[in-house]
DNA sequence: CTGCTAGGATTGGTTGAACCAGTCTGAATT
DNA sequence: AATTCAGACTGGTTCAACCAATCCTAGCAG
């Protein structure tokens, strides 16, 4: 079966296409690979390095593997993590699923980025609030150049300094996942990452609440901003999703999805 | 080197083992392990079974591998998501982690469940409200013949159920990796599991909310017995981490601490 | 002495074959 | 019809090579 070559990595490869098969549909929950054997030589590849990728697959809860049952596909819409986010929207040809994923993510991004300010209120010292600023000022001039992508590049080292103000463990690892599909994104699709007018105001509203201590005003600044921008990303993406079944303008590259058997992510509360 | 024997896989248990080692700090990061074929040799096995572990290593994030230069242990206070927080909590010797970790997750907790009661109340429907109903007549059966533990699990079906309710794969895959730390805890530590005793009328109010559609006062509930729950926690934490670099009452079993070398993971923030 | 280079040692990556060990299936037996 | 058991799956483990990237060092050239 054609197989590009990604990087250096036969057990990574396998263990990356597997993976998008899984989470774009093309192999359902419950269903059972071939057997070790099979799909070594399927890959062209030998039993140990082909089971290499299977174990990768069963630790990102894509799989379960039982001695003298086989390997089966697992539900991954209940037993996954946020891990699958960066891959899944990578490998999902469904619109709709992107679309869903987006929206629902908007909201817990704030409350995160909201908490993840308020900690940094609470616990950031003279050389995080230094880091902040020298961020800032970095930031401040890619934005007056007007290059998008510079930008968002560095809005994720403002996150990232954001974050580590906070000193928390949880919280780091609460955003990490967020943030790798944050940079595969902007990754892909640059196009999407709008200026908003008031990102430079609400850097410094951030920066100077977090320096005098104030943590309301720090998380109003951040809501207010968040507000507007994923405002903007929600009436970008609704227009996408309100055409039945078609790929919208630049989500997809090759879509295909050969059957309607997409479990319905997001259900409407019945008439009480 | 002893290993214990816990499941009949081998390669799961290195793995298990090393994820251990890291997560204590027994190794740091940026430390070298040993060549494959040394380390197979230490723990009684073979190249290929070695290096399926180490495949599962590379896949939680805990090592970084690559080719002519060998494993390296990964920083995974910077790079680890959520996954980690069960095994994290279970590898822990040091106190202050665990307490820090703890204290540090009660406030996105909350958050999390607030978030996902207000999906439930707008997204539920019959089917969803019937299973959280169902559920809460046999934990106010088991909530009054007093057992703890059988509260705690019944309530991780009922957190299940109001997590279903909401229908985001987003808030599904946020929650899991708590959920399964809750889990861990359960078993562990099910001394620490008090009945509070709003806990009936906060399961009674969630539901009622989400049945007539109103978010506020089904989150205001949630919020409500999360408030008290949690200054219960905080009180039974504090004490024990007052104790400077003592073992606690009953959080640690084999506690070693060989050397100071734990990174600070909380700073209060300088004078401004 | 400094700098570069070639080669050897070390590391992970890949391969094929053989055998062990659970699980399922179906035919033979009772 | 129920039971049993052999065989044909499945994954689990082992061994012994060899390939390929990286690192280190001895030796050479400047």
């Amino acid at each position: 079966m054609a197989e590009e070559i990604r990087n250096g990595n036969i057990a990574d490869n396998i263990f990356a296409e597997l993976r998008r098969k899984i989470l774009s549909g093309e192999l359902k929950a419950g269903e059972r690979l071939s057997g070790e054997r099979e799909l070594a030589q399927k890959y062209g590849t030998n039993r140990n390095t082909l089971r290499e990728a299977v174990r990768k697959l069963e630790q990102a809860r894509l799989v379960t593997v039982r001695h003298g049952q086989g390997v089966t596909v697992a539900d991954f819409r209940k037993t996954g993590t946020l891990d699958l986010l960066s891959p899944f929207l990578q490998a999902s040809t469904d619109s709709g699923d992107i679309t869903h994923v987006i929206e629902d993510i908007l909201e817990p991004r704030v409350l995160l980025l909201e908490h993840a300010t308020r900690l940094a209120v609470r616990r950031a010292d003279k050389q995080d609030i230094e880091r902040l600023m020298d961020i800032n000022d970095l930031l401040i001039a890619a934005f007056d150049s007007g290059d998008a992508v510079v930008v968002a590049r560095g809005f994720q080292r403002w996150l990232d300094a954001l974050i580590d103000a906070g000193h928390s463990l949880i919280v780091r690892w609460f955003a990490n996942p967020m943030l790798d599909a944050y940079r595969d994104m902007v990754e892909r699709y640059p196009a999407l990452w709008v200026l908003e007018p008031s990102f430079p105001k609400h850097l410094r509203d951030v920066i100077h609440a977090i320096s005098e201590g104030n943590e309301e005003k720090a998380v109003d600044a951040t809501r207010a901003y968040y507000v507007r921008v994923d405002g903007a990303l929600r009436n970008a993406l609704v227009p996408a999703s309100r055409r039945e079944g078609g790929a919208e303008p630049e989500l997809a590259e090759g879509a295909n999805d050969p059957e309607g058997t997409v479990v319905p992510m997001r259900r409407r509360k019945s008439p009480a």
